[in-house]
DNA sequence: GATGAATGAGATTTCATTCAT
DNA sequence: AATGAATGAAATCTCATTCAT
């Protein structure tokens, strides 16, 4: 039987627990400065355990991602489902909020994701990076092909040009509800969720029209 | 002698070295993946000497943090004098301009910042990161504020959402150059440096004015 | 029900199996390398189930090794009764030719017996090993005793140094074909068992000049 | 600097102690048995210094096995350089009563080498194991060799085949003076040392009558 | 009778830090 | 001022063993 396999038969609550911990261990100290020490006294169970689960801490990190990446896809393929008839304005304005409303209750997934930039160290850190921005990218690309069919766009526009600008805005927003401070202490989202509608608007409009006097 | 001026009374080559290896190592690994025996031993010196000359651990990032800052702060001071004339435009494809030429000159600085984004076991990261980011802001918002002197953005636009979203295009347009995978494969910034003002120019034309057809 | 009994109870196949695995296992990596979870992965069993049938790590390994001295024993008990009439050349050379063949079939047995000669940590070891060495000894002593009886040794030749030197001859015999390097590296061993014969006759002769009656 | 380099820096008593218990404990317990633990719990050193002596267990175990390769080299060269006149007969007792003497002061040393026998969890096991029977084996044939030359070998010998016997009885008479029980409980090899020389001569005499020119 | 989850002691190894020379 | 030997806490990981199901 193989350690994945063993975690797998836990009783659904204890799973969920491990999970939970584990994630905010990294999510807060990076792979390196995660101890195992650490995570298994917050749930007080043997060290033994969590390497029947997982093997190594390779293992758990793996693990961890890989799950909060499956949630993420969920979450967008919701999205996605929800909003395909709407035009490109409205399809971003959703994906933004959905993704703002994900990341208040997951703050710890996205901060894993922000170790996959910097960190050697990681194993596996650049399959894992460049497998999370292709999803990213080619979700843009796809609403942006819709666009262009639809005939919503600028005949000047390059699109590959044009998902590199919306994924970069989108990603920093979304960035500024998980990272404290990278609203340059503005407190531009302190407030609840439903705050947000007005800078999600103001922020497509920007993009898909420009800041200038026309 | 503080532990400081010890490391201040060294010869500037042997600094340069001792900051040069210590950027890396802490680049690469983060802070906690970061080890003192690692840059002791490229450097070829005994762990003692850096201790005496910094002390901590903590000591030696945040040496190699802010002297990294102020060199990011010279970088821009210079394209700020140089270009405040020109309209708002030319002064973003100026500062991106600068911006990537510097990350390529010194891709260890940027993923620095990196790490300031997600490690919460770096001292004082969060005084650190605020002051890099309101620095960064700032330096957005001077731009707007004369602009809008000039008479040069629409009415309806509010500066602070707008330095947001600039900001974010280009902090991820840097990002690019000093992390692989941003560009989710393409291969956009593979060339060398003269490539990539096409990008720039595309990038501020669609940030300022838009995709959608009018 | 003792765990003796337990073991006693399963099916011959299953028994087999488990000492054939248990008997690799100790023979490769010594009593202290051995490691009870690669022995159940290599058998597919339950851990549980072999502290079941064995209690300890103890009770495993010196069922084991009893078992494979009890093979021994059933060896040489064949070639003792098959070889009674024989003169004391024919007889060693009947011995050596059923070692090196029981050797060949069962190496692992012998790489046991020379974990015996080093390891303090093995329990039991020094019961075991004066045993062992008792039961050898003695059988060439009976082979001694018999050509002494019939007069075919020389009158000078002390009979427990005489026990020695054979012993010692063909111990390492048997262990060149066990123990890779032991002939250093001449490849005196490599052939199949039909080609040791000529050794087995020239080493006979060789050690009886010394002692025969000439 | 390097690991060993560290070591050798030691002082000289200080380099002794740290051999002597290493040595006693992987020739007590095997490599797997042995633990660092106990290592520096009885010389009352810190862990990490070990670590930092010889890098690594396996470190430590090459380091004590050629230590005492060294010491067995020294010994058979003394040996050799004083007996180079004599004849065979001189030259094996010569040989036997030097390595008895050398096992009775150095016991562990020869059971590092048994380790080897068996062990395959050993680093470097085959090299090791392959080199010592190697120089053993060369050590005996250059004996012959010489015989030979002087015409003190009857022409049928194969000098092979001889050289193999004469290495197998010397080896397991220098067994017996470092592992109790393998004289069988005779009690053979119990007195001191000048005991012994009637125990070499009558073991040489006959394992040459088997070979000799008569 | 068989299972395998749980355990925690103990294994090897790395680390930042101190301090005598 | 520079060195690097010494340290011991803490890291990751393995292990034999227990026991509820």
């Amino acid at each position: 039987m193989t350690a994945a396999e063993r975690f797998h038969n836990l009783p659904e609550e204890k799973k969920e627990r491990i999970l939970s911990v584990a994630s905010d261990e990294f999510s807060r100290k990076g792979y390196a400065g995660a101890s195992i020490n650490s995570i298994v006294g917050q749930l007080g169970i043997a060290k033994g355990s969590l390497f029947q689960y997982f093997g190594t801490k390779d293992g758990l990190f793996r693990f961890v991602f890989s799950h909060a990446l499956e949630r993420v896809k969920d979450n967008l393929r919701v999205v996605r489902d929800n909003a395909s008839r709407k035009d490109l304005s409205s399809r971003l304005q959703d994906t933004l909020l959905a993704g703002a409303w994900f990341i208040r209750k997951h703050p710890l997934l996205y901060r894993l994701y922000l170790q996959l930039l910097t960190d050697d160290t990681i194993p596996f850190r650049n399959d894992m990076l460049l497998a999370l921005r292709q999803y990213s990218f080619e979700y843009i690309r796809s609403l942006l092909d819709d666009a262009r069919r639809r005939g919503e766009l600028a005949d000047h526009v390059e699109l590959n040009r044009a998902a590199f600008m919306l994924d970069a805005v989108m990603d920093r927003f979304l960035q500024a509800q998980a990272v404290p401070h990278m609203d340059a202490g503005l407190g531009l989202f302190d407030g609840d969720i439903s705050d947000i509608r007005a800078w999600i608007q103001d922020l497509v409009r920007m993009m898909l029209s420009g800041v200038e006097k026309s």
